[in-house]
DNA sequence: CCGTGGTGCTTGCAATTGCAAACGGGGCGG
DNA sequence: CCGCCCCGTTTGCAATTGCAAGCACCACGG
């Protein structure tokens, strides 16, 4: 893919524009670009940069997410859905941070893996409420109460700590 | 613009490569890039165009959205927890387990916020009275052992989902 | 001792971005 | 008719990207 889809970048922006009934002129300015610029990233002639284009998606008021689509800038996919590749994907957690989650949350499905043996990674909400099913070893939940009580501001609901 | 805002991709990309334990090279390898270019862009002389941005995503295994993010190109608006989300649709879980991943999770986001204050213009209401403890006690670590090691083969190279 | 292979960094240089200026054209008022 | 303001486009040109080649450094082994 050497040769991106620029021309439906370029379309996508004009058509969203013309939607919006704002002049190319307009657009430029509301997105800080030059005119000429403009004319030419939407006819394809021009391979805009990640700035300029989070610029236009700004000026035109849509999602920058849509326009990296249409630029072929992110992938397609949809939301991660399973925990793993959530955690993973979480730009605000650090690998450390990343990986104990994922040791934790992999520890917890062992745990739950002895007594129901359902390894099915897509999965529906369950509402339903058992709060005396997982043994929940005590050191675990002793290591981790420090960061339950400080993350939680005294609204500690849970019975994370129950004797 | 003699100082833009790249340094923080820079190093975001730098810091995501040193925890994936591969080189410069490696990387520029896996994304198509060339060596010395990453190594400007890691130390923010340059600044990257989407397309270079996305390869590098790629070539890091992490989600492009991520980095648009880190590198101020997406509002960050969007994407506040598909942690939590996750979390609570996966039905291998108890609820209790849930929570405490749950709270996990949310600890570990405000840990992040105060040493890693980065320029986030959205901040979210943090009390400003946590300044307990460091970056990840190694006693917290150590409490998970029984149960990581399992789970754990020494290396992180399972992944999710595939191309 | 010197070669080989690893790391990251510096140096020119072609290609491209992105812009200021100018161009052709369509309405409207003097 | 002419001037004026808008539209989108074309044309050079400075600045930047992104790369191939080469540099300095370090560990390992003949």
């Amino acid at each position: 893919m050497a040769l991106p889809k620029v021309g439906s970048i370029g379309e996508y922006i004009r058509e969203q524009r013309q939607q919006a009934k704002i002049s190319l002129r307009q657009l430029a300015a509301a997105a800080g670009v030059s005119n000429p610029y403009l004319s030419q990233i939407e006819r394809g002639l021009r391979k805009p940069s990640a700035e300029i284009l989070n610029q236009i998606a700004k000026g035109l008021r849509i999602s920058s997410q849509a326009l990296y689509v249409q630029a072929g800038l992110i992938e397609d996919r949809e939301p991660p859905s399973d925990v793993i590749t959530a955690i993973r994907a979480d730009a605000h957690l650090s690998e450390r941070q990343r990986q104990v989650l994922i040791d934790i949350y992999e520890s917890f499905r062992k745990e739950k893996h002895a007594e129901d043996e359902q390894t099915s990674q897509n999965a529906r909400p369950r509402h339903d409420s058992d709060p005396d099913d997982g043994p929940l070893p005590e050191e675990f939940l002793a290591a981790l109460e420090p960061y339950a009580a400080t993350s939680r501001n005294g609204d500690v609901t849970q019975e994370t700590k129950e004797g």
